[in-house]
DNA sequence: CCTTTATGTTGACGATGTCAACATGTTGGT
DNA sequence: ACCAACATGTTGACATCGTCAACATAAAGG
């Protein structure tokens, strides 16, 4: 029934959690669940489609993060620096998930509920930023540059291209600074 | 001798530019090489080792793109907007390679090479900064500012993150608006 | 009671990375 | 000229993997 289906996403994500995307493998994953081999093709239709499953639980954890912070603070600016740490946070507590959920390209024909759960993150912070009366540039630009430097933090945090010397390992800092120049 | 190593490194190369990461085995490789399966394993230590020569290439090649732009552009935020341009092109015109460039965690200390080559890109960017004077932040921090947003760019265009909606699609003109903040 | 549907198992196939054993050619020193 | 070391290549073999087909069984519903 659907409870074997829910519990297959479970331990799968506990396994990328453990082993990365790299290491799950479908038979581990029969073992782990006390299946057989492939007993996990009644419930996906192969590998892509159990992991895009867990792609689509993470983007809906990250959408009602940001959702709830939204909902719990007023003044403009402080709200964005939460999402922005929100997400970073996000970012690095699930880096295998993050990877998965933005590294792999998902076809959006296939599994076009991923698209729609992505560009609602950036609606919801959008919305946040028609909001704030003090941008410098307009709110659909701010949330584009904003969304492609957070993105780019998390990334870069995540490939260990982030050196000290950079100055790209204090996240909470250079979001910092990097609202200074969105606001006025 | 060597000369097999380089051909080997530039057939490599090409595959990844026709059939993705995902889509190269060692097995086609020798095939394509006219040598047996495992002939490749006298010129590299495992499939890892081949990846990370053509990255180095990689990174070769991007820095002296910056390199050259250095060189000929005088004006401080024209020559920012070439260097950002260059590098979202980059990784558009080589959107698999750059993937094996960010998206793979390259061991430091097996390749540490990758890791100099990618903080060289950072310093060559901090340096044209540094002789900026009008910056609303410090050259580092805008560097750091600069290397996330423009990483953010990149990787969201190639991962189909970046619907019209978003305003994500025209990088031309986001980077000139994120000019625009980075710059008094 | 019979038939569909859901769910599971095992056997099999082809692909892949990689290693060990073996072959051959090249080079440099005595 | 001879031998040893080394470079380079080949084939056989192995474990691992995703996936499918064939088969089993049990539940559900007419």
């Amino acid at each position: 029934m659907n409870d074997t289906k829910q519990k297959l996403i479970h331990i799968t994500r506990q396994m990328i959690d453990q082993h990365g995307i790299d290491g799950i493998s479908m038979r581990e994953l029969g073992k782990e669940m006390n299946l057989s081999r492939s007993a996990m093709y009644r419930h996906f239709k192969n590998k892509e489609d159990l992991l895009a499953a867990v792609v689509a639980e993470n983007f809906e954890m990250l959408t009602s993060n940001i959702q709830e912070i939204t909902e719990n603070i007023n003044d403009s600016r402080k709200l964005i620096d939460a999402i922005l740490y929100a997400y970073f946070d996000f970012g690095i507590k699930n880096q295998e998930h993050y990877h998965l959920m933005f590294r792999k390209q998902w076809d959006k024909e296939l599994y076009p509920n991923l698209h729609y759960s992505a560009f609602g993150i950036f609606k919801l912070v959008e919305k946040c930023l028609e909001k704030a009366g003090n941008l410098r540039k307009n709110p659909t630009q701010s949330t584009a540059i904003m969304y492609a430097f957070i993105h780019g933090l998390v990334d870069l945090n995540l490939s260990q291209h982030s050196e000290t010397e950079k100055g790209l390992d204090n996240p909470v800092y250079l979001i910092e600074s990097f609202l200074d120049l969105i606001f006025i």
